[in-house]
DNA sequence: TATGAATGAGCATTCATTCAT
DNA sequence: AATGAATGAATGCTCATTCAT
């Protein structure tokens, strides 16, 4: 009738994410987050080995969900163009709809973590993303340019976005959203 | 022959934004700042109140400087285009040529701090970019969006670049910045 | 077979009461009393909020203490005059037996937190000594004097000997006590 | 026109008097001494040694001044009890008179400064009141008891009555003080 | 396996004192 | 003589991590 094993693991990743999400990495004391996760101080690190760790394995997890939310009604044979904006319909409304994901992230990279990750990646011509990019280019539909800046063309708006968003400086409705990924979509199209 | 009234003040500031951008401000002691400045510890309180109080001192100071080259050679009868491209080539020259300043402000934006000082902000119809957009739209050259979207589309691009290429996972050359801020011109204009 | 739950406190507790008397409230880092009392300096925070509650916690043990001594061999139905001088002598041998707790208390009552307390109180009219001065008053063998009059002159004397004594200016011999506090009695009867 | 040599020496004494009774001698940084005798921080110490040293000259100086109030219409062929009377209403008044000094004395004598300079002292049977006490005695109108129970029993409850009236908790009246001194005579008389 | 009491290194901040001007 | 900017030792408190139970 015991929790099994992974349930204390995800409470603590539960509990991490909210409580880094708002207070930040460096006020959110690992027996602040044991608390919330209902578990003892010391059982934290029977699952990770720090809270450095713990930081790491919940940039991983998140990873993951929205590699798994991208390709969401995405058929592989719509136009690029749908294609485009589906994908990137679907990060915002995931980041939207999960905000202590979105502030966390943000966080992260914003960090030596962060930062450091981004160097081991560099060169990911592996994402759906970047796949969709190459499709393009090859069919002379989206602009030759470097993958990154491409990126950074579709995927900066969406960032500021979110954040405007979540920050509550800024409603973001259905509607906006499709003009604006709309408009995202001319500045990578030929 | 010693050093001005200022002069302490200022190697403080320069201090501490280097540290701060390569450690983050939670791993960067005061002392540390303090040896960097080559100045006692109690230095840095005849200067700032706390060290919070210097970390709002140096984005104040970071504002300032970002504003007075954002109009650099933008003529005030150019064309929109041509502006729209300038000030964002300022910009990202700026940003470009001074990692530690991208780094904080990074950081910044990512803390209780920038929280805040953006809250404040909010509607800021007032900056020249803001004052751009009017001005394009009522010509019926800009997309007729909120003003926040407008920003995302020019300015989320421009951050995600000079991250890339300061973390150096991408070498962003003349020719490219030009091509992007076109790029990204496609994504405002009408 | 290891310190129970309490014994840490009251380590604390102890240690801290010898600091402060010899060395004073400012003068007794808390690192010196974890050393003293053979607990990590962060213990001391398992058991008290501050070094403020700390000394808080240390007069209201004190308060208790002497109020259990009060008390000891007054027959309540002995005459006034033996009642009077017992509590007195009560007191006295108490602070004349345990300096450091002399010490600390007035150290205590000279100090923003006895300040306040003494404020709190004020209308004390619910102490034994109380109750034994309005006896008195009724039955006529007291002066008819206002209660803080009265504590003045029978508690002065032992307070001014005490620190004597302990300052090692004067030797109080149990003689010389009971002499006083004769001499204190003639102060208050009629 | 400038202030001569020992305005400035005053001013700090006067200076360090109020802030010293107001806040205690820890919470009293030499700066705002400075600051509030309206001298640079350095000139306190071309007055005096050391902190310690300002606070070893401001009792010194307090007690010359208690010295030359003593004896205020205290006739030399007096009865005794009207001497001894006197002597205390004096002291009384001026205590009363100048809380600042109560204050700051209060604090000096519950410190390790006090502490040393009584264990200096000691047997000082030189004060007028010492001396009024061996008359006494030789008269056989005061008891028979070593000088420090004779002070214990006669200044111990003005110093308690004071403090009353300082901390607000008791309002001493002319009429009330003459009847405890009265009451304090009873204690020391045969 | 889980706990949480204990630990102590680490940090922001204060302030007595010095000394160049 | 007078100043007050500069100093850095000292201190209260936090929190990641360990380990005995």
């Amino acid at each position: 009738m015991e929790a099994s094993k992974t349930d204390k693991r995800s409470a603590i990743l539960t509990a991490a994410l909210e409580i880094f999400a708002e207070n930040g990495f460096h006020n959110s004391p690992t027996s602040l987050i044991a608390q919330k996760a209902e578990v003892g101080t010391g059982t934290i690190y029977r699952y990770f080995e720090s809270k450095d760790d713990l930081i790491e394995a919940l940039h991983q997890d998140l990873e993951q969900k929205i590699h798994s939310v991208l390709l969401n009604n995405v058929p592989e044979n719509a136009p690029i163009r749908e294609r485009f904006i589906r994908i990137h319909a679907n990060i915002l409304n995931f980041l939207i709809n999960n905000p202590f994901e979105f502030k966390f992230l943000e966080q992260y990279f914003n960090s030596p973590f962060g930062i450091e990750k981004k160097r081991e990646k560099a060169s990911g011509c592996d994402s759906p993303l970047a796949l969709l990019f190459c499709e393009g280019i090859q069919q002379q539909i989206i602009k030759d340019l470097p993958e990154p800046v491409l990126f950074a063309l579709s995927f900066g708006p969406v960032i500021f976005l979110v954040r405007d968003h979540i920050q509550g400086s800024f409603n973001l409705t259905e509607d906006i959203m499709l003009t604006t990924l709309s408009a995202s979509w001319d500045a990578v199209k030929r």
